[in-house]
DNA sequence: ATGCCTTACGTTATACGTAATTATT
DNA sequence: AATAATTACGTATAACGTAAGGCAT
């Protein structure tokens, strides 16, 4: 049988139009890649090439074979791709949140009690998480609310509450509490990937003009600018208080949330991380 | 990038589940075949097995690579056998007949006009060999009618006679000339794969129980045999007169055929065999 | 004790590079 | 003269076989 290294050579040869540009081409001397070539057709047993005395080009067969090269590179390409991908699932855990919040002390946590392993995380809305984990996408998700089911396992996880972030100079900075719709209207300052937070905002601060912001530059703009913004304790806890910020509770219950940590039951082992301290 | 070489040794590996059985399917020691697949992970970076002390087996990686492999292999073997067959298309000319008796001469002129090409021949109903002509699965065709259409090119070619040969002691064998329907109810012998001639057979003698053989041992029949037969002009040109037969003309029309030779417009120049002598 | 896999080491086979040859532009 | 392909010949590399070693059944 011929070699994987001869249909290579035999693309480049057709791209080039002749063996000695190909050759080139593929850092191989041209006589190397004649023989190479002619004992392709050998092992065929066909001609693939007319050969005039100082050119050569591909016959009818010759341009089949090409056709018939292009598929079985892919594949042998695809094959590579294919297991490799294969194998890092095999080692990813997979998590979805509703929000950033939880995933900062859980990907460490599983990290940490499967070094081996690669932990990838995203954040997506809630019904998309609860079918990913049905479905094998996720390994574990994190819910802002518990689920009932035989099949999943479910466990609180933590909380988190959130707070405005007022400049000291805006008009609100005094209260001891405020409501979302307290600063509807007004122009603020929000993190991007915020999750299940967004649906929040959205419903209780429709008139609001919100200036989304990647996480990196998000605490600099906050630093640099005069527009409220929103902090959680979770955020506080992670990267402290920020300077020159009034931080006041927000009424709303919706600021609140409970975070619940859910595996399908047959992975169940997954989620000792939470009965670990974190690194 | 790995070699299908390794390929056909996972694929043997994975049927025989030991590299020491595998080894010996494949000719080749323990150790080379050892290496072989450890180069195949290293290729693929990604492990394919799982080795113990004394017993390696296929991880789920490795599985999967089997899979990939088995489809690697196919489009490598397709691809041999679908350039030979281009190939010898390439180099064959398809001759298709009404009849068997034109063959006789046809083949060998050509092949003797085209002493590079296989001729391949098969005998077939008029409509059929119409449209192969068409659809290009024909290089020419002979039919027992001519053809008229601008992108055809056809020529008469010869004729044929059918007579009875019959056994001297037959109530018939005096007769100076008979129609078909003279001996229609008797029971005949028949030549297989006589084109046309079954159509003329069946509509003139439906009543006749024909005992149908294979070309090679007919005439051997024929000789053991009191049954009568057919035999025609261009037969008896080819294989002399039957001995201990007697050979009646047959006065209906369809007894006498004139074949046509037929190719399309383009190709027609393959009809040079009509004006040269056969060899 | 036998079977199976791996590793080390020396060998061989196969593909390679260099150079000479021929032919074309 | 320059470009391009093939062929001959010596070389290098990559896969191979043998043999030794470890481990399990």
């Amino acid at each position: 049988m011929f070699e994987l290294y001869q249909l290579e050579q035999l693309l480049i040869v057709a791209d080039c139009g002749t063996l000695s540009g190909a050759a080139e081409q593929l850092h191989l001397s041209q006589s190397a890649l004649s023989r190479s070539m002619q004992r392709l057709e050998d092992e065929i047993q066909v001609p693939l090439f007319i050969r005039h005395k100082n050119k050569i080009e591909l016959n009818e067969n010759g341009w089949l074979a090409v056709d018939y090269a292009k598929r079985v590179m892919e594949q042998a390409h695809s094959m590579v791709s294919g297991i490799r991908d294969y194998d890092r699932k095999r080692h990813t855990i997979f998590v979805g949140s509703c929000a950033p919040a939880p995933l900062w002390e859980m990907i460490p946590a599983l990290s940490s009690l499967y070094p081996d392993l690669t932990i990838s995380s995203e954040i997506r809305d809630s019904q998309v998480l609860f079918q990913g984990l049905q479905d094998g996408v996720y390994h574990t998700i994190v819910l802002p609310y518990p689920v009932e089911s035989p099949s999943i396992f479910c466990q609180k996880y933590e909380e988190e509450h959130l707070f405005f972030s007022l400049p000291p100079a805006h008009p609100l900075s005094g209260s001891k509490a405020l409501s979302l719709k307290d600063l509807d209207g007004e122009t603020m300052l929000l993190r991007a990937q915020l999750g299940f937070w967004n649906r929040v905002t959205d419903a209780k601060m429709p008139n609001t003009h919100f200036i989304v912001q990647e996480d990196a530059a998000f605490n600099e703009l906050v630093k640099a600018s005069a527009l409220p913004s929103f902090t959680s304790d979770l955020v506080i806890q992670r990267e402290g208080e920020a300077p020159n910020r009034v931080t006041i509770p927000i009424k709303d219950e919706e600021a609140n949330v409970t975070y619940y940590c859910c595996c399908l039951m047959k992975s169940k082992a997954l989620m000792r991380f939470l009965t670990q301290e974190a690194v």
